[in-house]
DNA sequence: CTGCACGCCTGCCCGC
DNA sequence: TGCGGGCAGGCGTGCA
């Protein structure tokens, strides 16, 4: 999916557009995406305001006027596009020329001042679930996450304590949402470069030293990615259809064999696979 | 409890 | 050109 940089993007793109406004229809065009739909989506969608989109880890939340929240989930693939009305030779009078749906257009959020917001989902990882509002943080797919990272609640004392007595390799601690909520395969590898540690250490083996620095790191490889928009690889794009551009600043992730980036290091990029995923590092200098 | 393999889906890229 | 295999940003389940 999209990393926590990547939703984030997109819900700064779907808020101006969404927020305050009213969804006057939605359309759902197949039944599940990873699970069923909630009975009643496009119903309990119809009429109601957007007060507000938040985020969650990877989790865009819609809060709605009815006192239900609408969580979505963009999966490995999914992707919230933006359909503005275009202007007609009029001023001020606009026609929405409604673009035939595109294969894997699963959701369609027609907004009252119609724009469209399409969800696009090839491989339907995907997810969409509604409750209360004020229930949503204890919802299933909610309630186990852990701290954000770009939260205070994400400090060096936290990583410490969590990281003590676990034995597995820091890649995969990394990786779990319960212990730090939002990153995923990208941003780990980034940030493990970042910090010179070797995604094969063992989290308990690590110094309380080292394992701080991890801290900052992972907040600063987060905001710059956020910064550019997050990364744009086969599916990701912006609501607004741009390409996000972090992926040029990657130091590791997808650089097997190219040369280490860190100064005066003339090591080479390496891949392994750790839990069926593909981890990218430089054997010299990440120890 | 932990750690890991697997399945869920489609699309793309590479080698033959 | 076609086909098979491997790969992909996630996450829940089930097993040891």
């Amino acid at each position: 999916m999209p990393e926590l940089p990547e939703v984030e993007t997109v819900r700064r793109g779907l808020a101006p557009v969404m927020e305050g406004q009213v969804i006057a229809r939605a359309e759902i065009r197949r039944p599940n995406l990873r699970w069923p739909f909630p009975d009643g989506m496009a119903q309990r969608l119809a009429g109601q305001r957007v007060l507000r989109l938040r985020r969650r880890s990877k989790y865009i939340l819609c809060d709605l006027g009815s006192g239900e929240t609408l969580i979505i989930h963009l999966g490995m693939s999914g992707r919230m596009l933006i359909h503005t009305p275009e202007e007609t030779s009029t001023p001020g009078v606009f026609q929405h020329i409604h673009p035939a749906p595109e294969k894997h257009d699963h959701v369609i959020f027609e907004m009252d001042n119609g724009v469209r917001i399409v969800f696009n989902d090839a491989r339907r990882f995907g997810a969409m679930d509604l409750c209360l509002t004020d229930q949503a943080e204890f919802h299933k797919m909610l309630a186990s996450l852990g701290p954000e990272p770009l939260g205070n609640a994400f400090d060096e004392a936290y990583l410490i304590a969590a990281f003590k007595n676990r034995g597995s390799p820091i890649k995969s601690a990394l990786l779990d949402q319960k212990l730090v909520a939002g990153l995923g395969n990208i941003y780990v590898c980034e940030a493990l470069w970042r910090a010179h540690i070797s995604p094969e250490a063992k989290t308990k083996t690590l110094s309380a030293k080292r394992t701080s620095s991890l801290v900052p790191v992972i907040r600063d490889v987060l905001l710059e990615a956020i910064e550019s928009g997050g990364s744009s690889l086969k599916d990701y794009r912006q609501a607004d259809g741009e390409l996000g551009y972090f992926q040029h600043s990657f130091a590791v992730y997808g650089r097997e064999g190219e040369p280490c980036r860190t100064l005066d290091c003339k090591g080479k990029i390496s891949r392994i696979v750790q839990s069926g995923r593909s981890t990218f590092f430089c054997r010299r200098c990440q120890r």
